[in-house]
RNA sequence: GGCGACGUGGCCGAGCGGUUAGGCACGGGUCUGCAAAACCCUCUACGGGAGUUCGAAUCUCCCCGUCGCCUCCA
């Protein structure tokens, strides 16, 4: 079955076929990692989880590259901000590496917990200077940039010439200029379009290596360029990322990827896709609006907004239930509704799995199936696909009360498809994992029945609790006045 | 100001010319020791206006409103 998949850089929908069969690199755009993983990075990871999944599903060998950007990325106006990891290390007083990598670990935590797969390569921008230091000495090179007091910037006036600047996010240059701000501290650029490929560092700068230009530091978009390009090749098959990353961050990379390598770029990958925001009361969630829920924040229940905790895959199903193109409004009650649905979705799992064949088919699983695969090849609509799942679960009760029939290999590739597409493809985990303190009141509560139990002296109840207990995990050890309870292999 | 989205029933959210999307919530009922689940029923929308069409949530135009990008953000 074909997939076709939205394109940015075309705005239509396109048959995706990779560019060498049956080889796909996909590369998305990871976190700057200065702070919580939020909604926002748990949505982006999703997307493209699922993406991930798919294809593997569909069979081709794929290598998917996400990288870490512990470097370069400015705060405020272009240029001229502080970079942000440095900015968090020298309110903390640590080291910029430390930043990076508790965020990283922090990320890995939050991600994990939503069953996001890790990516086959995850790439640090500081571990990639030298490959984007060739990158800058190329564009250099070619006479797409210049140098102005030890920092290097790309010439969008020259690249002009040779390239159109604008194609991805559909802006033009005279649009841009009208839409420039007047800002200070441009004096360094020609034209204020101009981005930088390399910055000049302070001697006081925590985070710089040797260049060519002095000492410095990377600018924002070029170690996107050069990690994606250095293991995936060029062009590559698709890039994804946040649509906030459309401009300037991705249209950047289109440019110096031109800049470098020329028409043979080819617009540095084939496929450009981009997952929409998530918002909180119809408002963009982010830091300066004060309105950003992380994903821990989620888990526990502590965020204002939130009366009680909800397990990730309520989180993981509330996204998946609106199309990643679509903006997802965030509000706790969407959140608990999700996670009804998911906990819904589970109980019917496990009634499927306890249905036995009968001797003919009331309905035609293949037919249903075809439909779940259609919404998935269409842009990945993970919404409509999972509408499939929830309106047969009235037949799945029939089918276990008896009351509706499927033979043998029909109840089969029903099983299978729910096991594929649910668990391999979308990748919702059944069971949730239940929380210690939930675990811990059920503990409780059957030893305080074996304990009626034994007062009645009703032993064999009382046995046959420890024994199942036992059997559970769960050693039970009986003192004069108390028992205790411990895990067991 | 430029570019681009979007406005669907109490909430979230599919939909791309002709079926009830789906989830959650609400109300009534069956069942039940009580409850839950399950089942049945109720509600059943498409910002406003005009147009195209046998037929529009779905296409066209106008208006109103919301949001995103244009500066860092997934």
């Amino acid at each position: 079955m074909p997939l076709y998949l939205y394109n940015t850089l075309t705005r239509q929908k396109e048959l995706f076929t990779p560019y060498k069969p049956p080889y796909v690199g996909l590369y998305v755009c990871g976190p700057t990692v200065y702070g919580d993983p939020h909604l926002g990075h748990a949505r982006a990871a999703i997307t493209f989880d699922v993406l991930f999944r798919y294809l593997t599903y569909l069979g081709y060998k794929v290598r998917y590259v996400r990288n870490i950007t512990d470097v370069g990325h400015l705060e405020g106006d272009a240029d001229e901000g502080e970079d942000k990891i440095l900015k968090k290390a020298r309110l903390e007083k640590v080291e910029p590496i430390e930043i990076a990598h508790r965020y990283t670990a922090l990320y890995h935590k939050a991600m994990d917990a939503l069953n996001v797969l890790r990516p086959s390569i995850e790439p640090a921008a500081t571990a990639h200077i030298p490959q984007q230091i060739a990158m800058i000495e190329r564009i250099l090179a070619r006479g797409y940039a210049y140098v102005v007091n030890g920092s290097v910037y790309l010439d969008i006036e020259r690249y002009r010439q040779d390239f159109p600047y604008g194609i991805l996010s559909g802006r033009s240059v005279e649009e841009l200029l009208a839409g420039t701000r007047e800002l200070e501290g441009q004096g360094e650029k020609k034209n204020p379009w101009d981005f930088a490929l390399w910055k000049r560092a302070e001697p006081t700068h925590l985070m710089q290596w040797d260049s060519p230009w002095g000492r410095g530091f990377p600018g924002w978009h070029i170690e996107c360029s050069a990690m994606s390009i250095h293991y995936l090749g060029l062009p590559f098959d698709i890039h994804g990322g946040g649509l906030d990353l459309v401009f300037p961050h991705h249209e950047a990379e289109i440019a110096q990827a031109h800049a470098c390598f020329g028409p043979e770029a080819q617009h540095q990958a084939r496929f450009w896709i981009h997952n929409n925001l998530v918002t909180i009361e119809g408002q963009k969630m982010s830091k300066s609006l004060g309105n950003f829920i992380t994903v821990e924040e989620i888990f526990t229940g502590t965020h204002p907004k939130l009366t009680r905790a909800y397990p990730p895959m309520a989180l993981r199903l509330l996204i998946l239930q609106a199309h990643y193109r679509s903006t997802l409004d965030f509000s706790e009650e969407a959140l608990l509704g999700a996670y009804r649905a998911y906990l819904r979705l589970m109980s019917a799992y496990q009634r499927l799995k306890e249905v036995s064949p009968g001797s003919h088919s009331d309905f035609s699983v293949q037919a249903w199936r075809e439909k779940v695969f259609a919404a998935l090849d269409d842009d990945l609509n993970t919404a409509a696909a999972l509408a499939l799942f929830f309106s047969q679960i009235e037949d799945i009760l029939r089918l276990r009360r008896r009351e509706l029939f499927l033979l043998p290999e029909d109840l089969t590739l029903l099983q299978n498809t729910w096991q594929e597409v649910l668990e391999k493809i979308l990748g919702l985990t059944f069971p949730p994992q239940v929380s210690w303190v939930n675990w811990q009141k059920v503990v409780e509560l059957l030893i305080q029945l074996r304990r009626q139990a034994r007062l009645e002296k009703n032993y064999g109840l009382a046995d046959l609790l420890r024994e199942e207990l036992s059997g559970a995990g769960v050693r039970l050890m009986d003192f004069p006045d108390e028992t205790l309870w411990e895990l067991s292999a």
